[in-house]
DNA sequence: TACAAAGTGTGCAATTTTGAACAGATTTGC
DNA sequence: GCAAATCTGTTCAAAATTGCACACTTTGTA
Protein backbone atom coordinates (compact mmCIF):
# COMPACT_ATOMS: atom_id res chain seq x y z
CA UNK A 1 0.00 0.00 0.00
CA UNK A 2 2.00 3.50 -0.83
CA UNK A 3 -0.90 6.10 -0.60
CA UNK A 4 -0.88 9.59 -1.28
CA UNK A 5 2.80 10.07 -2.61
CA UNK A 6 3.44 13.41 -4.49
CA UNK A 7 0.54 13.79 -6.56
CA UNK A 8 -0.40 15.62 -3.61
CA UNK A 9 2.61 17.47 -2.95
CA UNK A 10 1.46 19.01 -6.29
CA UNK A 11 -1.92 20.19 -5.32
CA UNK A 12 -1.13 21.24 -1.97
CA UNK A 13 -4.13 19.05 0.24
CA UNK A 14 -6.85 16.41 0.21
CA UNK A 15 -9.49 16.06 2.13
CA UNK A 16 -11.57 12.53 2.30
CA UNK A 17 -14.61 14.49 1.18
CA UNK A 18 -15.17 17.67 -0.38
CA UNK A 19 -13.23 20.67 -0.61
CA UNK A 20 -14.59 23.34 -2.79
CA UNK A 21 -12.17 23.50 -5.69
CA UNK A 22 -12.44 27.47 -5.23
CA UNK A 23 -11.97 27.47 -1.74
CA UNK A 24 -9.16 25.55 -1.77
CA UNK A 25 -7.33 27.70 -4.84
CA UNK A 26 -8.37 30.83 -3.08
CA UNK A 27 -6.75 29.66 0.61
CA UNK A 28 -3.33 29.03 -1.13
CA UNK A 29 -2.23 31.03 -4.03
CA UNK A 30 -2.26 34.37 -2.22
CA UNK A 31 1.55 35.45 -2.22
CA UNK A 32 2.02 35.09 1.59
CA UNK A 33 4.06 32.48 1.69
CA UNK A 34 3.40 30.24 5.37
CA UNK A 35 6.74 28.03 4.79
CA UNK A 36 8.94 31.70 4.37
CA UNK A 37 7.31 33.03 7.05
CA UNK A 38 7.66 30.25 9.91
CA UNK A 39 10.95 30.13 8.87
CA UNK A 40 11.91 33.45 9.01
CA UNK A 41 10.17 34.36 12.79
CA UNK A 42 11.90 31.27 13.87
CA UNK A 43 8.09 29.70 14.29
CA UNK A 44 9.16 26.73 12.30
CA UNK A 45 12.67 26.11 13.98
CA UNK A 46 11.74 22.83 15.02
CA UNK A 47 11.42 19.76 12.54
CA UNK A 48 9.65 16.61 12.62
CA UNK A 49 10.68 14.10 10.41
CA UNK A 50 7.83 11.11 10.01
CA UNK A 51 8.54 7.57 8.17
CA UNK A 52 5.39 6.45 6.79
CA UNK A 53 2.50 4.89 9.07
CA UNK A 54 4.50 6.97 11.44
CA UNK A 55 2.32 8.53 14.69
CA UNK A 56 2.93 11.79 15.23
CA UNK A 57 0.39 12.67 18.12
CA UNK A 58 -2.40 10.15 19.15
CA UNK A 59 -5.78 10.53 20.73
CA UNK A 60 -5.53 11.55 24.33
CA UNK A 61 -1.93 12.85 23.86
CA UNK A 62 -1.80 16.66 25.50
CA UNK A 63 -2.07 18.82 22.94
CA UNK A 64 0.65 21.64 23.06
CA UNK A 65 1.89 21.91 19.21
CA UNK A 66 0.33 23.19 16.02
CA UNK A 67 1.94 21.56 13.14
CA UNK A 68 2.50 22.68 9.58
CA UNK A 69 2.98 20.02 6.38
CA UNK A 70 6.06 20.87 4.91
CA UNK A 71 5.87 17.24 2.51
CA UNK A 72 4.37 14.05 2.52
CA UNK A 73 0.90 13.34 4.06
CA UNK A 74 -1.59 13.04 7.45
CA UNK A 75 -4.35 10.78 8.36
CA UNK A 76 -6.53 11.98 11.04
CA UNK A 77 -8.22 9.44 12.85
CA UNK A 78 -10.33 8.79 15.63
CA UNK A 79 -11.85 5.38 17.53
CA UNK A 80 -14.97 5.30 19.28
CA UNK A 81 -15.52 3.03 22.29
CA UNK A 82 -15.70 -0.09 20.47
CA UNK A 83 -12.59 0.07 18.46
CA UNK A 84 -14.08 0.93 15.24
CA UNK A 85 -11.71 3.99 13.46
CA UNK A 86 -12.93 7.04 11.37
CA UNK A 87 -11.24 8.94 9.05
CA UNK A 88 -11.37 12.20 10.06
CA UNK A 89 -9.48 14.33 7.66
CA UNK A 90 -6.44 13.38 4.53
CA UNK A 91 -3.78 16.52 4.76
CA UNK A 92 -0.99 17.13 2.54
CA UNK A 93 1.21 19.83 2.55
CA UNK A 94 0.26 23.47 3.04
CA UNK A 95 -2.03 22.02 5.85
CA UNK A 96 -2.13 23.03 9.55
CA UNK A 97 -3.15 19.99 12.13
CA UNK A 98 -3.46 20.54 15.52
CA UNK A 99 -4.79 23.25 15.98
CA UNK A 100 -7.23 22.53 18.15
CA UNK A 101 -4.92 23.37 20.97
CA UNK A 102 -5.28 27.00 20.26
CA UNK A 103 -8.65 27.02 21.35
CA UNK A 104 -7.81 25.56 24.94
CA UNK A 105 -7.88 21.98 23.74
CA UNK A 106 -5.93 20.29 26.16
CA UNK A 107 -6.15 16.87 24.93
CA UNK A 108 -5.10 15.85 21.02
CA UNK A 109 -9.39 14.26 20.16
CA UNK A 110 -7.82 12.42 16.86
CA UNK A 111 -4.95 10.27 15.77
CA UNK A 112 -2.49 11.98 13.37
CA UNK A 113 -0.41 9.44 11.35
CA UNK A 114 1.55 10.11 8.25
CA UNK A 115 0.45 8.21 5.07
CA UNK A 116 3.92 8.91 3.44
CA UNK A 117 7.43 9.74 4.57
CA UNK A 118 6.56 13.19 5.87
CA UNK A 119 8.39 16.90 7.05
CA UNK A 120 6.07 18.92 9.76
CA UNK A 121 6.98 22.26 11.42
CA UNK A 122 6.19 22.00 15.41
CA UNK A 123 5.38 24.81 16.08
CA UNK A 124 4.55 25.82 19.96
CA UNK A 125 1.44 26.53 20.77
CA UNK A 126 1.98 29.85 22.83
CA UNK A 127 4.35 31.02 20.21
CA UNK A 128 1.68 30.22 17.56
CA UNK A 129 -1.42 32.54 19.38
CA UNK A 130 1.60 35.42 19.96
CA UNK A 131 2.59 35.28 16.13
CA UNK A 132 -1.16 35.10 15.35
CA UNK A 133 -1.54 38.28 17.71
CA UNK A 134 1.08 40.14 16.23
CA UNK A 135 1.63 39.78 12.40
CA UNK A 136 -1.37 40.31 10.31
CA UNK A 137 -0.28 38.92 7.31
CA UNK A 138 -0.05 35.78 8.71
CA UNK A 139 -3.47 35.96 10.71
CA UNK A 140 -5.15 36.43 7.63
CA UNK A 141 -3.71 33.53 5.89
CA UNK A 142 -4.34 31.15 9.40
CA UNK A 143 -7.83 32.60 9.02
CA UNK A 144 -8.35 32.48 4.95
CA UNK A 145 -7.15 28.35 5.83
CA UNK A 146 -9.64 27.98 8.64
CA UNK A 147 -12.51 29.39 7.06
CA UNK A 148 -11.64 26.49 4.17
CA UNK A 149 -10.90 23.99 6.42
CA UNK A 150 -14.19 24.65 8.03
CA UNK A 151 -16.27 24.28 4.80
CA UNK A 152 -14.35 20.97 3.88
CA UNK A 153 -15.64 18.99 6.78
CA UNK A 154 -18.90 20.90 6.58
CA UNK A 155 -19.37 19.67 2.84
CA UNK A 156 -18.27 16.12 4.33
CA UNK A 157 -21.27 15.98 6.97
CA UNK A 158 -23.45 17.22 4.54
CA UNK A 159 -22.41 14.34 2.29
CA UNK A 160 -22.85 11.95 5.51
CA UNK A 161 -26.32 13.72 5.93
CA UNK A 162 -27.67 13.13 2.38
CA UNK A 163 -26.10 10.64 0.51
CA UNK A 164 -26.06 6.71 0.56
CA UNK A 165 -22.73 4.70 0.69
CA UNK A 166 -22.06 4.04 -2.77
CA UNK A 167 -22.83 7.82 -3.47
CA UNK A 168 -20.27 8.09 -0.32
CA UNK A 169 -17.95 6.06 -1.84
CA UNK A 170 -18.14 7.48 -5.79
CA UNK A 171 -17.62 10.82 -4.43
CA UNK A 172 -14.86 10.09 -2.17
CA UNK A 173 -13.28 8.01 -5.46
CA UNK A 174 -13.49 11.05 -7.83
CA UNK A 175 -11.90 13.46 -5.16
CA UNK A 176 -8.87 11.75 -4.59
CA UNK A 177 -8.75 11.32 -8.38
CA UNK A 178 -8.94 14.92 -8.74
CA UNK A 179 -5.75 15.51 -7.97
CA UNK A 180 -3.98 13.26 -10.64
CA UNK A 181 -2.71 14.79 -13.76
CA UNK A 182 -5.29 17.22 -14.82
CA UNK A 183 -7.25 17.00 -18.02
CA UNK A 184 -6.70 13.34 -18.51
CA UNK A 185 -9.91 12.09 -18.23
CA UNK A 186 -8.46 8.76 -17.37
CA UNK A 187 -7.57 9.65 -14.02
CA UNK A 188 -5.95 7.30 -11.53
CA UNK A 189 -4.62 6.93 -8.13
CA UNK A 190 -2.24 4.87 -5.89
CA UNK A 191 -4.19 2.27 -4.07
CA UNK A 192 -6.00 3.07 -0.91
CA UNK A 193 -7.65 -0.19 0.69
CA UNK A 194 -10.68 -0.81 0.69
CA UNK A 195 -10.53 -1.01 4.54
CA UNK A 196 -9.38 2.52 4.94
CA UNK A 197 -11.89 3.84 1.97
CA UNK A 198 -14.76 2.31 4.20
CA UNK A 199 -13.42 4.32 7.32
CA UNK A 200 -13.48 7.30 5.38
CA UNK A 201 -17.23 7.14 4.18
CA UNK A 202 -18.22 5.44 7.52
CA UNK A 203 -19.35 1.97 6.43
CA UNK A 204 -17.58 -1.69 6.37
CA UNK A 205 -15.50 -3.14 4.06
CA UNK A 206 -17.91 -5.44 2.71
CA UNK A 207 -19.95 -2.63 1.56
CA UNK A 208 -17.13 -1.02 0.00
CA UNK A 209 -15.88 -4.09 -1.56
CA UNK A 210 -19.22 -5.00 -2.90
CA UNK A 211 -19.64 -1.59 -4.85
CA UNK A 212 -16.31 -1.31 -6.02
CA UNK A 213 -16.81 -4.80 -7.46
CA UNK A 214 -20.24 -2.72 -8.87
CA UNK A 215 -18.48 -0.01 -10.16
CA UNK A 216 -15.95 -2.49 -12.26
CA UNK A 217 -18.09 -4.22 -13.58
CA UNK A 218 -20.07 -0.95 -14.98
CA UNK A 219 -16.43 0.05 -16.67
CA UNK A 220 -16.24 3.45 -14.17
CA UNK A 221 -13.36 2.08 -12.64
CA UNK A 222 -10.27 -0.32 -12.68
CA UNK A 223 -8.03 -1.65 -10.43
CA UNK A 224 -5.38 -3.81 -9.50
CA UNK A 225 -3.14 -4.38 -6.33
CA UNK A 226 -1.28 -1.02 -6.93
CA UNK A 227 -3.80 1.58 -9.26
CA UNK A 228 -6.98 2.72 -9.24
CA UNK A 229 -8.10 4.18 -12.04
CA UNK A 230 -11.38 5.92 -12.25
CA UNK A 231 -13.35 7.08 -15.62
CA UNK A 232 -14.22 10.31 -13.83
CA UNK A 233 -17.65 10.96 -16.41
CA UNK A 234 -18.61 7.69 -16.24
CA UNK A 235 -17.97 7.74 -12.33
CA UNK A 236 -19.78 11.02 -11.66
CA UNK A 237 -23.17 9.45 -13.19
CA UNK A 238 -23.26 7.87 -9.85
CA UNK A 239 -23.38 11.25 -8.25
CA UNK A 240 -26.94 12.31 -9.78
CA UNK A 241 -28.43 9.09 -9.35
CA UNK B 1 -43.83 25.42 17.36
CA UNK B 2 -41.48 27.98 19.26
CA UNK B 3 -38.29 27.07 19.54
CA UNK B 4 -35.28 28.31 21.41
CA UNK B 5 -36.20 31.17 23.04
CA UNK B 6 -34.12 33.08 25.79
CA UNK B 7 -33.00 29.57 26.67
CA UNK B 8 -30.33 30.02 24.74
CA UNK B 9 -29.54 34.09 24.81
CA UNK B 10 -28.15 32.92 28.17
CA UNK B 11 -26.01 30.28 27.12
CA UNK B 12 -24.87 32.08 23.90
CA UNK B 13 -25.15 29.50 21.16
CA UNK B 14 -26.32 26.08 20.32
CA UNK B 15 -24.75 23.43 17.45
CA UNK B 16 -27.30 20.75 16.70
CA UNK B 17 -24.59 18.42 17.97
CA UNK B 18 -21.38 18.34 19.35
CA UNK B 19 -20.15 21.38 20.88
CA UNK B 20 -17.46 20.95 23.04
CA UNK B 21 -18.37 22.48 26.48
CA UNK B 22 -14.63 23.75 27.57
CA UNK B 23 -14.38 24.86 23.99
CA UNK B 24 -17.39 26.92 24.21
CA UNK B 25 -16.78 28.84 27.48
CA UNK B 26 -13.36 29.34 26.28
CA UNK B 27 -14.03 30.87 22.60
CA UNK B 28 -17.16 32.98 24.57
CA UNK B 29 -15.24 34.12 27.96
CA UNK B 30 -12.73 36.26 27.40
CA UNK B 31 -12.82 39.53 28.62
CA UNK B 32 -13.18 41.04 24.32
CA UNK B 33 -16.82 42.15 23.81
CA UNK B 34 -17.39 41.33 20.32
CA UNK B 35 -20.63 43.26 19.87
CA UNK B 36 -18.96 46.33 21.76
CA UNK B 37 -15.76 46.43 19.18
CA UNK B 38 -18.13 45.84 16.44
CA UNK B 39 -20.65 48.91 17.86
CA UNK B 40 -16.92 51.31 18.59
CA UNK B 41 -15.50 50.37 14.78
CA UNK B 42 -18.70 51.20 13.18
CA UNK B 43 -18.81 47.35 11.64
CA UNK B 44 -22.31 46.78 13.44
CA UNK B 45 -23.81 49.83 12.05
CA UNK B 46 -26.25 47.47 9.93
CA UNK B 47 -28.76 45.90 12.06
CA UNK B 48 -31.12 43.12 10.63
CA UNK B 49 -34.28 42.39 12.46
CA UNK B 50 -36.65 39.42 11.70
CA UNK B 51 -39.17 37.52 12.34
CA UNK B 52 -39.30 34.00 13.60
CA UNK B 53 -39.49 31.99 10.36
CA UNK B 54 -37.34 34.74 8.37
CA UNK B 55 -34.85 33.63 5.59
CA UNK B 56 -31.74 36.07 6.39
CA UNK B 57 -30.26 34.39 2.96
CA UNK B 58 -31.08 32.17 0.56
CA UNK B 59 -28.47 28.98 -0.33
CA UNK B 60 -27.13 30.15 -3.99
CA UNK B 61 -28.04 34.07 -2.97
CA UNK B 62 -24.50 35.94 -3.63
CA UNK B 63 -22.51 36.10 -0.19
CA UNK B 64 -21.24 39.65 0.52
CA UNK B 65 -22.24 40.03 4.30
CA UNK B 66 -21.06 38.29 7.74
CA UNK B 67 -24.01 38.22 10.18
CA UNK B 68 -23.29 37.79 13.81
CA UNK B 69 -26.04 37.10 15.93
CA UNK B 70 -26.58 39.65 18.77
CA UNK B 71 -30.16 37.86 20.26
CA UNK B 72 -32.48 35.19 18.42
CA UNK B 73 -31.70 31.71 16.69
CA UNK B 74 -30.47 30.66 13.01
CA UNK B 75 -30.90 27.46 11.32
CA UNK B 76 -28.53 26.67 8.85
CA UNK B 77 -30.18 24.52 6.18
CA UNK B 78 -29.32 23.02 2.97
CA UNK B 79 -31.43 20.97 -0.12
CA UNK B 80 -30.40 18.62 -2.24
CA UNK B 81 -31.08 17.89 -5.94
CA UNK B 82 -34.14 15.88 -4.73
CA UNK B 83 -35.56 18.50 -2.50
CA UNK B 84 -34.65 17.10 0.70
CA UNK B 85 -33.44 19.09 3.59
CA UNK B 86 -30.29 18.90 6.02
CA UNK B 87 -29.54 20.80 9.15
CA UNK B 88 -25.93 21.83 8.96
CA UNK B 89 -26.07 23.70 12.34
CA UNK B 90 -28.57 25.79 14.92
CA UNK B 91 -27.15 28.67 16.02
CA UNK B 92 -27.43 31.86 18.58
CA UNK B 93 -26.52 34.77 20.23
CA UNK B 94 -22.53 35.53 19.78
CA UNK B 95 -22.14 32.91 16.43
CA UNK B 96 -21.51 34.36 13.26
CA UNK B 97 -22.46 32.98 9.89
CA UNK B 98 -22.17 33.67 6.13
CA UNK B 99 -18.52 34.11 6.86
CA UNK B 100 -17.74 31.55 4.45
CA UNK B 101 -17.41 34.92 1.93
CA UNK B 102 -14.53 35.90 3.40
CA UNK B 103 -12.55 33.05 2.19
CA UNK B 104 -14.13 33.89 -1.63
CA UNK B 105 -17.20 31.97 -1.55
CA UNK B 106 -19.19 34.14 -3.78
CA UNK B 107 -22.62 32.11 -3.14
CA UNK B 108 -24.64 31.20 -0.14
CA UNK B 109 -23.89 27.23 -0.22
CA UNK B 110 -26.77 27.11 2.82
CA UNK B 111 -30.05 28.89 3.37
CA UNK B 112 -30.17 30.83 6.96
CA UNK B 113 -33.76 30.79 8.86
CA UNK B 114 -34.18 32.28 12.25
CA UNK B 115 -36.33 29.84 14.25
CA UNK B 116 -36.92 33.05 16.55
CA UNK B 117 -37.42 36.41 16.88
CA UNK B 118 -33.68 37.44 15.72
CA UNK B 119 -31.37 40.51 15.98
CA UNK B 120 -28.25 40.20 13.98
CA UNK B 121 -25.25 42.76 12.58
CA UNK B 122 -24.59 42.97 9.60
CA UNK B 123 -21.14 42.99 8.66
CA UNK B 124 -19.91 44.29 4.95
CA UNK B 125 -17.18 41.66 3.50
CA UNK B 126 -14.68 43.94 2.67
CA UNK B 127 -14.98 45.75 5.72
CA UNK B 128 -14.93 42.61 7.79
CA UNK B 129 -11.78 41.34 6.04
CA UNK B 130 -10.35 45.17 6.29
CA UNK B 131 -10.79 44.45 10.06
CA UNK B 132 -9.81 41.59 10.64
CA UNK B 133 -6.36 42.47 9.34
CA UNK B 134 -6.24 45.33 11.01
CA UNK B 135 -7.30 44.73 14.95
CA UNK B 136 -5.55 42.28 16.65
CA UNK B 137 -7.92 41.58 19.26
CA UNK B 138 -10.73 41.30 16.83
CA UNK B 139 -9.17 38.63 14.79
CA UNK B 140 -7.97 36.42 17.63
CA UNK B 141 -11.73 36.53 18.49
CA UNK B 142 -12.64 35.47 15.73
CA UNK B 143 -9.86 32.81 15.10
CA UNK B 144 -11.16 31.58 18.42
CA UNK B 145 -14.48 31.55 17.13
CA UNK B 146 -13.68 29.85 13.92
CA UNK B 147 -11.38 27.01 15.96
CA UNK B 148 -14.76 25.64 18.12
CA UNK B 149 -16.86 25.94 15.00
CA UNK B 150 -14.84 23.35 13.35
CA UNK B 151 -14.61 21.42 16.50
CA UNK B 152 -18.39 21.42 16.52
CA UNK B 153 -18.73 20.26 12.77
CA UNK B 154 -16.24 17.61 13.43
CA UNK B 155 -17.80 16.39 15.93
CA UNK B 156 -21.14 16.34 14.23
CA UNK B 157 -19.09 14.81 11.17
CA UNK B 158 -17.65 11.83 13.42
CA UNK B 159 -21.21 11.15 15.48
CA UNK B 160 -22.16 10.23 11.75
CA UNK B 161 -19.44 7.84 10.83
CA UNK B 162 -19.69 6.34 13.76
CA UNK B 163 -23.10 6.12 15.55
CA UNK B 164 -26.53 4.67 14.32
CA UNK B 165 -29.76 7.17 14.20
CA UNK B 166 -30.97 6.29 17.36
CA UNK B 167 -27.94 7.14 19.44
CA UNK B 168 -27.37 9.98 17.26
CA UNK B 169 -30.99 11.18 18.06
CA UNK B 170 -30.23 11.05 21.59
CA UNK B 171 -27.03 12.72 21.34
CA UNK B 172 -28.97 15.46 19.68
CA UNK B 173 -31.68 15.70 22.28
CA UNK B 174 -29.10 16.08 24.93
CA UNK B 175 -27.32 19.16 23.46
CA UNK B 176 -30.24 20.60 22.89
CA UNK B 177 -31.43 20.45 26.51
CA UNK B 178 -28.09 21.31 27.83
CA UNK B 179 -29.43 24.40 27.41
CA UNK B 180 -31.38 24.59 30.04
CA UNK B 181 -31.56 24.81 33.53
CA UNK B 182 -28.11 23.80 34.49
CA UNK B 183 -28.18 21.73 37.93
CA UNK B 184 -31.69 20.33 37.18
CA UNK B 185 -31.63 16.90 35.94
CA UNK B 186 -34.91 17.14 34.30
CA UNK B 187 -34.00 18.96 31.81
CA UNK B 188 -36.59 20.39 29.08
CA UNK B 189 -36.58 22.14 25.75
CA UNK B 190 -39.33 23.95 23.74
CA UNK B 191 -40.96 21.82 21.00
CA UNK B 192 -38.33 20.69 18.14
CA UNK B 193 -40.81 18.97 15.50
CA UNK B 194 -39.97 15.36 14.99
CA UNK B 195 -39.43 16.62 10.97
CA UNK B 196 -36.34 18.69 12.08
CA UNK B 197 -35.21 16.24 14.61
CA UNK B 198 -34.53 14.05 11.38
CA UNK B 199 -33.05 16.56 9.33
CA UNK B 200 -30.90 17.48 12.05
CA UNK B 201 -29.23 13.70 12.43
CA UNK B 202 -30.36 12.83 8.91
CA UNK B 203 -32.98 10.45 8.89
CA UNK B 204 -36.87 9.73 8.24
CA UNK B 205 -39.31 11.16 10.21
CA UNK B 206 -40.33 7.84 10.61
CA UNK B 207 -37.37 6.54 12.86
CA UNK B 208 -37.02 9.63 14.84
CA UNK B 209 -41.29 9.08 15.80
CA UNK B 210 -39.90 5.13 16.43
CA UNK B 211 -37.26 6.06 18.46
CA UNK B 212 -39.09 9.31 20.94
CA UNK B 213 -42.02 6.83 21.56
CA UNK B 214 -39.29 4.25 22.33
CA UNK B 215 -37.39 6.75 24.82
CA UNK B 216 -40.74 8.00 26.05
CA UNK B 217 -42.14 4.38 27.26
CA UNK B 218 -38.69 3.42 28.55
CA UNK B 219 -38.96 6.35 30.71
CA UNK B 220 -36.00 8.55 29.47
CA UNK B 221 -37.80 11.18 28.01
CA UNK B 222 -41.43 12.85 28.51
CA UNK B 223 -43.58 15.05 25.89
CA UNK B 224 -46.69 16.99 25.23
CA UNK B 225 -47.67 19.03 22.41
CA UNK B 226 -45.53 22.10 23.61
CA UNK B 227 -42.57 20.60 25.69
CA UNK B 228 -40.21 17.92 25.80
CA UNK B 229 -38.59 16.78 29.19
CA UNK B 230 -35.35 14.91 29.40
CA UNK B 231 -34.06 12.61 31.83
CA UNK B 232 -30.19 13.41 31.19
CA UNK B 233 -28.89 10.79 32.71
CA UNK B 234 -31.41 7.95 31.82
CA UNK B 235 -30.82 8.90 28.35
CA UNK B 236 -27.73 9.33 28.40
CA UNK B 237 -27.40 5.53 28.75
CA UNK B 238 -28.44 4.93 25.35
CA UNK B 239 -25.25 6.68 24.16
CA UNK B 240 -22.79 4.55 25.75
CA UNK B 241 -24.87 0.87 24.59
C1' DT C 1 -65.89 28.38 15.30
C1' DA C 2 -64.32 26.00 11.74
C1' DC C 3 -61.10 25.02 8.19
C1' DA C 4 -56.43 24.43 6.63
C1' DA C 5 -51.90 23.46 7.87
C1' DA C 6 -48.68 21.27 10.60
C1' DG C 7 -47.44 17.67 13.46
C1' DT C 8 -47.98 12.82 15.44
C1' DG C 9 -48.82 7.63 15.98
C1' DT C 10 -49.00 3.45 13.47
C1' DG C 11 -48.07 -0.12 10.41
C1' DC C 12 -45.52 -2.53 6.97
C1' DA C 13 -43.00 -4.17 2.67
C1' DA C 14 -38.87 -3.18 0.29
C1' DT C 15 -34.32 -1.97 0.58
C1' DT C 16 -29.93 -1.10 2.61
C1' DT C 17 -26.54 -2.08 5.79
C1' DT C 18 -24.08 -4.70 9.14
C1' DG C 19 -21.06 -8.10 10.83
C1' DA C 20 -18.81 -12.08 10.58
C1' DA C 21 -16.73 -15.82 8.23
C1' DC C 22 -13.29 -18.00 5.22
C1' DA C 23 -10.28 -18.98 1.22
C1' DG C 24 -7.23 -17.10 -1.93
C1' DA C 25 -4.01 -13.29 -3.58
C1' DT C 26 -0.48 -9.96 -2.69
C1' DT C 27 2.91 -7.52 -0.16
C1' DT C 28 6.35 -6.93 3.45
C1' DG C 29 10.11 -7.92 6.24
C1' DC C 30 13.39 -10.75 7.45
C1' DG D 1 12.66 -17.23 -0.67
C1' DC D 2 9.49 -17.83 2.92
C1' DA D 3 6.43 -16.82 6.67
C1' DA D 4 3.54 -13.40 8.44
C1' DA D 5 0.72 -9.76 7.66
C1' DT D 6 -2.36 -7.39 4.81
C1' DC D 7 -5.76 -7.10 1.42
C1' DT D 8 -9.46 -8.94 -1.59
C1' DG D 9 -13.57 -11.60 -3.24
C1' DT D 10 -17.39 -13.80 -1.77
C1' DT D 11 -20.98 -15.52 1.11
C1' DC D 12 -25.25 -14.80 3.89
C1' DA D 13 -28.49 -14.21 7.73
C1' DA D 14 -29.76 -10.70 10.90
C1' DA D 15 -30.62 -6.00 11.79
C1' DA D 16 -31.42 -1.29 10.65
C1' DT D 17 -33.46 1.93 7.74
C1' DT D 18 -36.36 3.83 4.24
C1' DG D 19 -40.52 5.31 2.11
C1' DC D 20 -45.08 5.43 2.00
C1' DA D 21 -49.81 5.44 3.57
C1' DC D 22 -53.54 6.83 6.44
C1' DA D 23 -56.06 8.33 10.54
C1' DC D 24 -55.77 11.29 14.31
C1' DT D 25 -54.50 15.63 17.10
C1' DT D 26 -53.05 20.20 17.69
C1' DT D 27 -52.32 24.92 16.11
C1' DG D 28 -52.94 29.08 13.50
C1' DT D 29 -56.01 32.00 11.43
C1' DA D 30 -59.89 33.80 8.67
Amino acid sequence: MLLFPMVYAATRSVSNKAPLPSKRANARSRAFDVKQFLDSTGLGRKVGTYDRKATVFAQGDPAKHVMYIQDGGVKLTVVNETGREAVVAILGPGDFFGEACLGGQHICMATATTIAPTVVLVIEKNEMIRVLHEEHEFSDRFIAYMLARNIRVEEDLIDQLFNSSEKRLARTLLLLARYGAPGDPQKSLPKVSQETLAEMIGTTRSRVNFFMNKFRKLGFIHYNSRKIHIDNSLLSVVLHD
